[in-house]
DNA sequence: GTCTATAAGGGGATAGAC
DNA sequence: GTCTATCCCCTTATAGAC
């Protein structure tokens, strides 16, 4: 059985992902629960910790992606490593991806954790130094896309590695790396 | 000078932005104003009344682009068109697409508006009938990815005319449709 | 168009029993 | 781990004066 603290988690998730961070109560996810207010609060001292638990493993699984990525020789090398660590990341996350990315809240959060830099590492891996503003609106597209795609309702009916093989060629095209 | 109504959409749309529609209290738009909440009640029943005034006029816009596009004569010309009228809005809202399309308050009124079925129709005239999976993810992607790259304010020192020019060829290439 | 005042309800959060 | 009960604040919304 999962304990307290996951299912907490599971049932914030859902909600999140329907109603956005300030659109679910702590009530709400009682109910889901099927136990009190009091109870959730017995596992967390806050709306917002249990905000931040549910955004903490995503965020933290960004750091090694980038540490792997800086290890690969060529620039092409660590785009491509990148590239494909993310599409992996989106898939695996789907629905969550989308919350993660839009809500304000999750935003704020995000903007002051302690993974934030990493982001920007990321996104620089994959523009190079000093990008045109060509290559920066290609990146932001694919980004965009990426997470906008994984959380795409209508393509729910497509099994993970389908989607994944589909975002990783129409990322590498849309980058302009096709023969790379 | 602008109607009391205007600017209540106006610092409401700001808002919204910022802290999504459930993050946002009649205080805090009252606030803004520099009036109290009964001014703002004055203007608009509900809050959902406000909200709904927010989006009409860009759901609004959607109908006359589908009917134009269906009047092409090819699908390529049709594509065409649509993603030139798509890219056209999303510049010319911006910030104001990112809450348009992710806020699930928001989310929730377009699904019941009468406009609503002409997003399918739009998405319909880019996929083409019965599209594959690699279509369908192309789609999603530059669908997204054109929100996305719009709301990005690491974008924000783009003039409008450069980052219309580069949206547009970046999802052409996307839709390979880079020779048509 | 804007105000004060107020109602009714829900929000986050805490205390203490079991 | 979960409950009941409660606190205080903020929310949406209304009534009526200016």
């Amino acid at each position: 059985m999962r304990t307290a603290r996951e299912r907490v988690l599971s049932a914030a998730l859902e909600l999140f992902a329907e109603h956005g961070v300030s659109g679910t109560s702590l009530q709400m996810i009682a109910d889901r629960m099927g136990v009190t207010k009091a109870a959730v609060y017995h596992q967390f001292p806050t709306k917002e910790e249990i905000v931040l638990a549910v955004i903490d493993p995503v965020l933290l699984s960004l750091t090694p992606i980038a540490a792997s990525a800086a290890r690969r020789r060529t620039p092409a090398a660590r785009r491509r490593y990148v590239l494909d660590a993310v599409v992996d990341l989106v898939v695996e996350h789907r629905r969550l991806s989308a919350v993660l990315s839009f809500d304000p809240v999750v935003s704020r959060l995000v903007r002051q954790h302690p993974s934030m830099t990493v982001i920007s590492e990321l996104v620089e891996l994959l523009t190079g130094p000093d990008p045109s503003p060509a290559t920066r609106v290609d990146v932001a597209m694919v980004a965009g896309g990426l997470v906008m795609a994984g959380a795409e309702s209508s393509l729910s009916d497509l099994p993970d590695e389908t989607l994944k093989t589909h975002l990783l060629k129409t990322s590498l095209r849309t980058l302009r790396l096709n023969r790379s």
